[in-house]
DNA sequence: GGCTTCGGTCAGCTTGGTTGTCTATTATCG
DNA sequence: CGATAATAGACAACCAAGCTGACCGAAGCC
């Protein structure tokens, strides 16, 4: 054990690093090898609802053309299914294929699975109180909202 | 307030890309405008003891092809200058330039500037336990041990 | 109807990283 | 010792993600 205390922002990126390892993992053990890092948060901002290429463009932070490529390769992959939007003529409505929704919800597998097992070893409480610190923190800097979900640099 | 609770990770992605961001902000500020994310990484990985090439590259996780480039692009920028290596003639020694060491400096500010604020809002004691939250769930995927500084991607 | 705005595309480029090959130095083992 | 193997790095070509810039068609607005 050491006495010094580490830098927060320190244990964050490793604890970020670890979840999107085991991230990458166990979808890969699913079924899907093949995933880039923007392809989870694409497919997470198009979601249930779907969305266009310009709103994914904002919700990401890059560029619609950008975003043009990246929906290219996941419709490549079967993640996701190019609608001819009826209200309007010029964009076109992007949803999940049914492999997309079942990659997202696989991710929620993992995700549920690996706090499980955070759960076993720090305790419920102690989970639960690293939630809510998050949260707060998180909010506090959004003016009480949750951000979009960005890929990170 | 929301009912259910929010998914760890998507916390983790969240507060995470805010640290980059502020870290990204502050250290604009303070005279360091172009940076990539890897350069923070790697002058991490280098250090006060300094590293060779191939042990950065295992450091973080990338080709050693790739460090020489992420090298030259220090080095251009006046963070890293290259010693020759007297116990090794092969190998050359990556140490810090003074200005790298100030760029550090400046980045352990920032988190604790953000530290400070995240002690305000959530208090010292709830941010303890989030420190020591995280710094188990990260050992325990590690042995116990604290693994290095990657890169997330 | 005609200007402006907006969603998306096409083309070209930059760049962070890769694989593949090569040289020079050090280590090993007869 | 000397020959051979292993190691640190350099050089070159390539790849792919995302960018800028120019453009086209559909929709909104007088």
């Amino acid at each position: 054990m050491d006495m010094a205390e580490l830098p927060l922002a320190r244990l964050l990126l490793m604890a970020t690093r670890l979840v999107a390892d085991e991230l990458n993992e166990g979808l890969r053990a699913a079924g899907h090898p093949d995933l880039r890092p923007t392809h989870g948060f694409a497919l997470n901002g198009i979601g249930v609802n779907g969305a266009t290429a310009t709103q994914l463009a904002g919700l990401l932070g890059m560029t619609k053309q950008g975003v043009a490529k990246l929906v290219d390769s996941l419709v490549e992959r079967g993640y996701v299914e190019r609608e001819r939007n009826v209200a309007d003529g010029r964009s076109v409505l992007l949803v999940l294929s049914s492999r997309g929704r079942e990659l997202l919800s696989r991710a929620e597998d993992v995700q549920r699975r690996l706090e499980a097992e955070w759960a076993e070893h720090v305790g419920p409480s102690q989970l639960s109180a690293l939630r809510r610190g998050l949260e707060q923190i998180v909010r506090e800097r959004h003016a009480g909202e949750l951000p979009p979900l960005r890929p990170i640099w």
